[in-house]
DNA sequence: CGTTTCCGTGAAATCGCTTTCACGAGGTTC
DNA sequence: GAACCTCGTGAAAGCGATTTCACGGAAACG
């Protein structure tokens, strides 16, 4: 056990500063109307004292935990995947700028009342955000008990809460756009899952791109990935047979990339001077791969520090709407 | 602000139950001097109700806040690499399966006196678990205040703290095993930065094998990495270079395997013809690439979830001692 | 059989902060 | 100038558990 070093109380500070303890509260509050010189003193008292408010107390007294859950669906891609640490890292650090706590909840919540649904319920958090789109049942009532809660990714249906995410679709008109410009006429996509709304939206993109620029559009050029190495190499194979003239493929994330780069080289191809490809996450994986993967960045940091504000936001009774963050094209050796 | 739907508490389970508030706790908290038939009862009253301990409550009172801090340090290795999130997962499941909760501090603590310092020192956690090793100062300054205090990775000084490792040198040491099983000869290194004791102990386990085996022992076969895949690329064509005979490389982790790999095809040799190459970490890298990579794989969800078991015994006022779990070889197309 | 010890038990104090409520001083209003 | 507000402030009542302490009965002792 850890030996409690003796911390001050609001009993010194209101006696050193002369105040009682209801006003020593109400300048830690932030309370607007207490006088000048009061407040002053009272933050001289802290300041001198070294006080911190403890947490404990102030939770059970005033009913906020001061900590936000961070959701996180406990399957494999969690683990193998640098995306949702990286996205938790920015939460993190907005979070404690903040003086909140960031409190970490790995499991599985398939049904309603799980454990850990059970526990959100239960008021242990201020806040919920959720990576990954959960099961929405979950979510609506979660909502509907008035629990601030962002969503990381955009949902389905419109629906009562606040999301972020990044700009999926622009990221791969961009792609597509990009390689228009490099004189590629016949630009195949490989999509992810598209019961994914990432995918979906990743697919809107580069259909969007192929009409605006007035390329060939052709449903031999769709090809349905699901987000594997293994897709991105026997699709890419497939789109290469059906279209002698293919000279580019936008896949919907870096390992398809790969898996279509592979099966391009396995016939006798070259990347980028036969087939051009890019991908999509600009994943760890891409900036150490030989040749380098062109993909499209997220700012996977930003979309943790933005849901955090938003969570923020929230509990400061602010309106808060849903943000899409931009992508940015990184040109590497194979685009 | 989430409407607080009202819970039971030690009243109505006291009321119900038939007995004090003081019996109440005594159950809950396992006090075993209590009549087996009001244990029964007060039991009985917690499942009808649904209760559950007010965290905040309790912990104002006992002073037991129920959180373990995962610290991380918040440099961009984090932000690439999934092993902190991994382990990190690892031990939030284990936290929770035990009503403790996992807080995630992300930042900087360079100097002993950082915010994130005091934090811990506060008293605000009932253990921490570094992720990484931090600087020695504020571990021995946290374990002297007695905060219960695990690391991941091995420290360089014998010290008064427990840590949780991956068996660095025997996961190096069967790698060189299973290239000599498989007939090579001269067998070089890349060793990470050789600071880090990771890399240390896998440099061990490499001349370990080599002179179990009486293979080649060579100051030439030695290159000292920085775990780049830079210095993988050049430190593999300077060993070719003063290796002729060369035919296994072990790298000590994926991505200098992969620069190694590189330099090697350029050199216009094959692999694993002509040179064999070994990796460590067995990452989503060595997982998804062309052609898959033979690597040495860490139990890394394992080290979280020790780490996690090693708080909790300290908690519960047990002696705990450090633990080196072991590393298993997953054999791919590269050797 | 009187006395000491042991033990399970409940009453009540306590943890440190928040919040309600009532009070009094100063300002308005008619 | 009486009646009515407004507004900053402090006293005090919680928040829901834990823990100390003292009590009474049972067991053990002499």
């Amino acid at each position: 056990m850890a030996k409690k070093p003796k911390r001050p109380t609001y009993a010194e500070i209101a006696k050193l500063a002369g105040v009682s303890e209801a006003t020593v509260s109400r300048v830690l509050n932030g309370d607007d109307k207490v006088d000048a010189d009061r407040v002053k003193a009272v933050t001289d008292a802290v300041e001198k004292l070294g006080y911190k408010k403890n947490r404990a107390a102030s939770a059970l007294a005033s009913g906020r935990t001061g900590l936000i859950a961070v959701v996180i669906d406990d399957d494999l891609s969690v683990f193998q995947d640098p995306f949702w640490g990286t996205v938790t890292n920015g939460i993190s650090r907005v979070l404690m700028e903040n003086e909140m706590q960031t409190i970490l909840l790995v499991a599985p919540l398939e049904k309603i009342d799980s454990p850990v649904a059970q526990y959100l319920m239960r008021g242990e958090v201020d806040g919920v955000i959720f990576l990954q789109l959960q099961k929405d049942s979950l979510i609506k009532k979660l909502a509907k008990q008035n629990l601030p809660l962002v969503v990381n990714g955009t949902p389905h249906s419109s629906n009562p809460f606040a999301y972020v995410d990044s700009d999926n679709a622009g990221g791969a008109y961009s792609a597509v756009e990009y390689l228009v410009k490099q004189g590629r006429k016949t630009v195949a996509v490989i999509t992810g899952d598209l019961t994914n709304t990432a995918a979906e939206q990743r697919l809107d993109g580069y259909a969007a791109a192929v009409k605006f620029f007035g390329i060939l559009e052709s449903k031999s050029l769709v090809a349905k990935g699901d987000w594997t190495r293994e897709s991105g190499y026997s699709l890419a194979n497939e789109l290469m047979a059906k279209n002698p003239e293919l000279d580019a493929i936008f896949c919907s994330n870096d390992i398809m990339a790969f898996g279509a780069i592979a099966a391009i080289q396995d016939a006798g191809k070259s990347v980028p001077e036969d087939i051009a490809v890019i991908g999509f996450d600009d994943s760890f994986l891409a900036q150490n791969s030989h040749p380098g993967l062109t993909s499209v960045r997220q700012d996977i940091v930003g979309l943790g520090m933005e849901a955090a504000r938003m969570i923020l936001a929230m509990l400061h009774g602010d309106e808060v709407y849903s943000e899409i963050l931009p992508c940015e094209l990184v040109i590497r050796e194979t685009a």
